[in-house]
Parts: structure tokens; sequence; C-alpha cells
DNA sequence: TAGATTGTTAATCGATTAACAATC
DNA sequence: TAGATTGTTAATCGATTAACAATC
């Protein structure tokens, strides 16, 4: 859902439309699956069967960063992963922490794959004094009276809401204006964010609808769709 | 991320993209707050502020669909919520069962929206033989062995999908052969869909991976992502 | 009626695909 | 070298925005 044209400026000038980026995570994955089955090197056809995009978007995506294969071979696999990650920022860890400790914030606590990928929960809040206190995977819960202190002297680089919408606006706030630059939403809700800071909306009942729109044949559709 | 151009066809011939299907449930939850605020009535330009699209957007996008406003006047807040309450094909129930009982699987069941909406669990499933028998939020997990025999004797519109990566694939081919048109996956893996089979994916991971992109300054990008 | 705002056509903009020269 | 495949430019396609006649 696109609010404002979505666009990544690079310094040169050279703009990544959001289109891309977000079709970057899926080529890391299948360049991580041929890496995993020791396949060396792949053309951007082969990869375009696979992925089941043109061969053209491919090259066209990959070279708004740089230019990656070689004309005649195609690509080397690992190398591509690895330029890969390094666009995407994975050579890196993060600081995450999540703002309310219910039943997504839990699953979210006890997802191993973060942590193998450099995203670590170092602190998680919640409203509810019956949670403070309580540990989750090894973090103990505290009260969101706490998050503008803890801000104030740990580096955040991501926060996830899993609060109830009613406090989204007032903690999205607190946390822009501590500096914090990235959101995880989950919250059925839209939250006003500044230029430089970078929002993920998981909206999870929008998804719902969207599947009932599709089954809903009832109204005569076709449907086709993909993603 | 499209594999696919993303379309679906109306009965008339007439194509919606996938881009305006995705915005209508934000319209949806805006005209609700408004309906819950006392609105009547909203101009597509009062929409447009709110909600930072285009007036023109808004109306290309309801004119898909019919013409629901009125000129001069704008569009009626209720009637509209209404109108697209049926085109998302929100006016019915539909039978949700979940096929992973870990976390994610349990937060899903617990979260209390989904009914509210119409969105209903009647059964979850799990492979790991402790699991069986033990109740989450009052429906009893069953091995996934019964999951076919289940399908059978039951209707089941959507098959939420949140087990490991690596029983996906099998999973997906019994839902699919089942007659399950609707999937909701977490796992972060494609499932091959044929025709007439509806797919959302939610890859936490690929959202965490966007984000991290957003906040990799370091190597001289200037952000200004929204979604 | 006059003002407002829709529905819709036309113009623009961006993203995807096709084509091909460069070159490994 | 000959064949393959990239990187990149040009063509196409689709989505967004602008404009305005219709009309409430």
């Amino acid at each position: 859902m696109d609010l404002i044209r979505q666009v990544i400026f690079m310094d040169n000038n050279k703009r990544i439309s959001l289109s891309v980026v977000k079709r970057l995570p899926r080529y890391y994955r299948y360049l991580g699956e041929m890496l995993e089955n020791n396949i060396k090197r792949v053309s951007s056809q082969d990869l375009s069967k696979k992925m089941k995009v043109t061969a053209s978007q491919i090259r066209q995506d990959l070279n708004n960063f740089g230019s990656f294969g070689q004309q005649g071979y195609g690509y080397n696999v690992e190398l591509l992963y690895k330029e890969i990650q390094k666009i995407l920022g994975l050579t890196r860890q993060y600081n995450l922490i999540i703002i309310g400790a219910g039943n997504i914030g839990k699953s979210l606590l006890n997802y191993i794959n973060f942590k193998k990928r450099g995203f670590n929960f170092t602190a998680v809040f919640d409203i509810k004094p019956e949670l403070v206190g309580t540990q989750i995977n090894g973090i103990e819960v505290q009260h969101i009276g706490n998050l503008e202190y803890y801000l104030t002297y740990n580096t955040v680089d991501i926060a996830v809401l899993t609060m109830t919408k009613e406090n989204t606006a007032s903690v999205a706030e607190i946390v822009i204006k501590c500096g914090v630059k990235g959101i995880l939403n989950f919250s059925h809700i839209d939250i006003n964010a500044p230029n430089g800071v970078v929002i993920e909306n998981v909206h999870l009942t929008d998804s719902l609808m969207i599947l009932s729109y599709g089954l809903n044949e009832s109204c005569g559709y076709e449907i086709n769709i993909r993603d």
C-alpha cells in the first residue's frame, strides 16, 4: 500500500525504486538455496525460469547496484549472494526491541532465524503490570514507562510494534523522537514517519481481506493472483 | 514480490490490477474510522489528504467497481464502507485451518480480531506428537496425518501455513489437491499454486531485510520509503 | 442557479520487457 | 574463435496523475 511514491535515492542521484528493493530478498533466498546445493554459476535465464520472472528484470534489477556478472558466463552464485547480502545491509548486526509482549511479540522473540540473520532482540516492553518482570526467551519484560529511558542509553535500530492500535501513535512518536530509524509495524494503523525513518507494515487483517477478495467468486471474478 | 503480472479478471473482461485490490483494505479501514466518528460524507479530496494518496487515484480505484459517489456531494461514508466490504467479500464467513501449531500459529489462533471479521479457525494441525491433543484457544491440535481426511469432510476456505519450510511444499500440495482456494503462507518459501488458488505471503524475514536496506546509510543511501 | 465534486478521458510517468552490441 | 550471456538502450506496457465535461 503505497502512500507516497516509494523511492530510495542513491547518493549518485540514481533512484532505486522500492519495487526493485522488495525483490532483493527473494533473489537472496534463491541464491542461498543454490549455494547450499553447491551450484557455482547461474545465468539470468536459469534464475528467471526458477523464479518465474523475466531474465531481463533480473539483469535490470542487479544493474541498479553494479555489474556482478560476466558476459558469456553468467553470475557466480556465491559472489552474487554476497553482493546482495551487502546491498541489503546484512553484513552487520541490528538491535531490535519489541513493544507489546502479546502473542505476536512472543512468537517473534522465539523465532530463531532472526538471530541467525543478525537481528537481535535486546528488550521487550509492555504496558500491563502483570507482564513486567516476566521473562520471554531470556529477556525480561519492562514497563512501557521505561521505554524512553532505555532508548536514551541504548542503541536501537529497529522497533517492532505489536501493541494495540490505540497506543501505536504515541509509542511511535517516542521511538522516532529517540532516534530509532526502523519500525516494523504490526498494528493495524498507519504511522506518521518523518523522512529518514523506514517503516514496514505487516497487516495480517489486510492480507486476509485480499485473500477474501480473491476467494469471492460468487460475484463472478476469475482469480489469478500471485505474490 | 510479483512473480507474474498480477491481475484479477472481472467477468466483464475488465482487469482489476492487484495494486488496486491491495489498496482496498486501507480505504476500508479509514472509512471504518470515519464511521466510528460519525462522519457522514467524504469527498475524494478529503480522503486523499487523510490517506496521503491522490484524489484521482481514489476515484479511479473506486470506479473499477462502480459509481458510488455523487457529483457535487462526494461519497456517503457508510454506503462506501459497505460497498468496499462487499467488494472485499467480507459479508460472508470463512473457515480457516492452521497447519503448524508453533508460536505464530498460536498467536493467530488467539487473535480476536479475525473472528470479528468473519475469519473462523476450525482446526489446527501439527506434526509433533507431543502437541497433538493439546488445546489452543479451545481448538484441539490434530496430527498432520489427519489433514487430508479432515479436508475431505469439512469445508475449508483458507489454509494458514506456519510450519517449517521443509514441509511446506508437500502440505501445500495436499491442501490444494483437496480444493482449498486460499493460502496464507508464513513459511519462507514459494508455493507453486495453480490458477484459481490465491496465495498471500507473509515473509517476516524479507520485511526485516527491506528495513535493513533502508537503515543502511553507511553506503550513502538517503531513505524515503513508505508502505 | 452557482459551486462542488464526481466519473472518465487524456497525458504523464515509471516499471517491465525486448533487443542487441559488447565482450568474456 | 564461436557461443553464450551480460549490461544497457530502446520499445512497450501499465499505473498514476491531471484535466474537464457532466451533473448533483
